[in-house]
DNA sequence: TGACGAATAGACCGACCGGTCTACAGAATC
DNA sequence: GATTCTGTAGACCGGTCGGTCTATTCGTCA
């Protein structure tokens, strides 16, 4: 890893993040977490007193935050939200292909293991998942969906991105996760097209024609 | 649990989906697995001498069976699909409030957790997988959605199945699930009705699906 | 009844778990 | 130079992990 550069504390969060989305939080041993981040043990507690739980956190804080800076930077760009909803799918499924179908999202291994009485973990996520949810929403209310409508369809945006990378992970190949965000955008795409017949706030911006930009 | 008719190999099998609802594979101890199994260690060995991994494999496979069974029941019986559909999720929605958003799907959380080494668990979800993204596209077709387009919006749907409870599951809330499904079944129903020759669903259908047997 | 395999029962094991503790290096403060 | 604080380093601990082992009970059939 390139992370030789970060600060001990960023890479024992580093390394964290990764293995939350390798083997989740049980999956993975405080040794192993420890040799990933070339750290020995006493400097976890230093940084973290709270122990490896108060690691997850700031593991899950710092990729939350991650998302929540680049879903701030498509609004405040004024991108055209399809596609770019398309890109961010289109990058999710490029990592995950590029781990050997190893590395899906730091979130959701995590979030599904953790029980009520995780209460520091589960309010991370989420608030995490909360605030993902609301920029989407933004998102699709510039695209000219119905407020109404735009925290629904976001919360099935995630749903569908949480469970494609899933379906991809188990199956090995990249084709579940295709498919998923193809028919998606598709059924998106009627949603946008039909559903203002005068959008309430003009988004300025082309009509998405399937653009199919290719992330970075 | 109203388990103790059972075999005490199927006791083993059923306390194992149920520990993978709640915790996930690494979350839970061979100890606290008997002990709610009511077993002894040696029983689960002689059963299963492959030991937890063996017992999670057929876990999975109980779980896959029982899912692809009451699809099929669905698929035989001709159920108008949308509103079975809508009451797979319901009914998925129901059970996870009912205990206080800790079970959710026993195939996600394992699904996570699994690295490509874990060959027998990942060979078992896999299959799974498949299975119910192959009868659900049977469904779509049967509700006239064209071949092609079937099998991503089953992916789909399975996508949003998982997602929307993992959603749920942090929120400690059946918002996000309900708000995803209904966006989802919004989007299906416009799919349905302008592919098929013969529309056999009028759009303003009500909620004839009501939750059909008490799972398990 | 006696025999025997299937099933049950739990003591026991080494390995590893997360967490605590002490020691020490280096920079800043006085 | 002594002190103090931050950060690094790793030995060490009790508990729990998954797994093995032997003993016993149960059911079936000779």
């Amino acid at each position: 890893m390139g992370s030789d550069h970060l600060s001990t504390r960023d890479r024992l969060v580093h390394a964290m993040a990764r293995a939350l989305q390798q083997r989740g939080y049980h999956g993975i041993g405080l040794a192993e977490l420890l040799a990933e981040a070339g750290a020995p043990k006493g400097v976890l507690y230093h940084h973290f007193p709270g122990g490896k739980q108060a690691l997850a956190v700031a593991a899950i804080e710092a990729t939350a935050a991650h998302i929540a800076a680049s879903l701030d930077r498509l609004i405040a760009a004024r991108a055209d939200p399809l596609p770019a909803l398309q890109g961010w799918l289109a990058l999710a499924q490029a990592q995950l292909d590029r781990s050997g179908f190893e590395r899906g999202c730091p979130l959701a291994t995590v979030a599904l293991e953790t029980t009520a009485a995780d209460t520091a973990v589960r309010a991370a996520l989420a608030q995490a998942f909360d605030g993902i949810r609301a920029r989407l929403a933004l998102l699709l209310c510039a695209a000219g969906v119905a407020e109404a409508r735009a925290g629904g369809l976001a919360a099935l945006v995630v749903a569908a991105y949480e469970g494609a990378l899933m379906q991809a992970r188990v199956a090995g190949s990249a084709a579940p996760m295709a498919e998923a965000a193809e028919a998606l955008l598709a059924l998106l795409r009627r949603e946008v097209d039909r559903s203002p017949p005068a959008p309430p706030v003009p988004p300025g911006l082309a009509v998405p024609s399937r653009p199919r930009r290719r992330p970075r």
